[in-house]
DNA sequence: CAGCCAGTTTACGTTAACGTAAACTTTCCC
DNA sequence: GGGAAAGTTTACGTTAACGTAAACTGGCTG
């Protein structure tokens, strides 16, 4: 049988599945992040969200703000002009070599904890 | 003959050449990350401090807190005694584990950006 | 049908990380 | 030695990214 693949979730099924709070993904509607239809009163956020909020999330934990992320999510977006999508190449240029500045500090980085971890065995002895 | 390294600078020299604010500095050493000596009133930064101040910067541009990078020029303090040397290495760990994180979310965001920048092209066309 | 979730709106509160302004002193340079 | 440049303290302001609280609604379930 076809596995059933899940079109839409309510705003406590997201919020469990990333482990942010219901308040958080309501203030990313806000923002205009996500874009949730409603069933009476009551958000439904489709794959399109799902997929915005992941991208929201990792952005975070690459010190990205909310408007980086918006562009990210911009990205995703197909319906756009000539002008638009000139914009959009730039961006990813700007990213691309922010990421690149970010691999090298990583590599530094756990250079230095290498280190750090040598001089804290090194002194328990 | 030997090049003369620069021991000591002012808070401008570290503004000019961090590109950050001097109030930044000064915020930075309010919150006990820099310890400047002082010649009558001016602030006179060591090695030291420009050390800090680099790691600071550095963990920046990987969206670490103030609180964090506190942690990490803590590493580089040797007179620690046997509980906060383990304290030090546990946190040793934390950050490698996730520092790996952050490799995996840049990749997977590059394969992204190249994505992304393929369907630009190709709405180009 | 009472109660308890899960969801909703509205609105004020909070924290980190500086920015900005004012008012002053010190240093440097010609 | 006089004025610009660089430094200092004090203090209030600002922005992002939510937290927290109160008060309400709708659905299901024992």
């Amino acid at each position: 049988m076809a596995a059933k693949k899940k079109t839409s979730w309510s705003i406590g099924e997201l919020a469990r599945e990333f482990d942010v709070t219901t308040r958080t993904i309501r203030f990313y509607e806000d923002e205009g992040l996500l874009k949730p239809t409603r069933s009476g009163q009551t958000r439904i956020y489709s794959a399109a969200d799902r997929t915005a909020l992941k991208l929201i999330l990792r952005g975070k934990r690459l010190g990205f703000s909310l408007a980086e992320s918006r562009q990210l999510i911009q990205m995703y977006n197909p319906n756009a002009n000539r002008a638009q999508i000139e914009a959009l190449l730039a961006k990813i240029h700007e990213r691309r070599a922010q990421l690149s500045q970010q691999l090298r500090d990583i590599e530094v980085m756990q250079l230095e904890l290498d280190e750090a971890e040598q001089r804290c065995l090194e002194s328990l002895k």
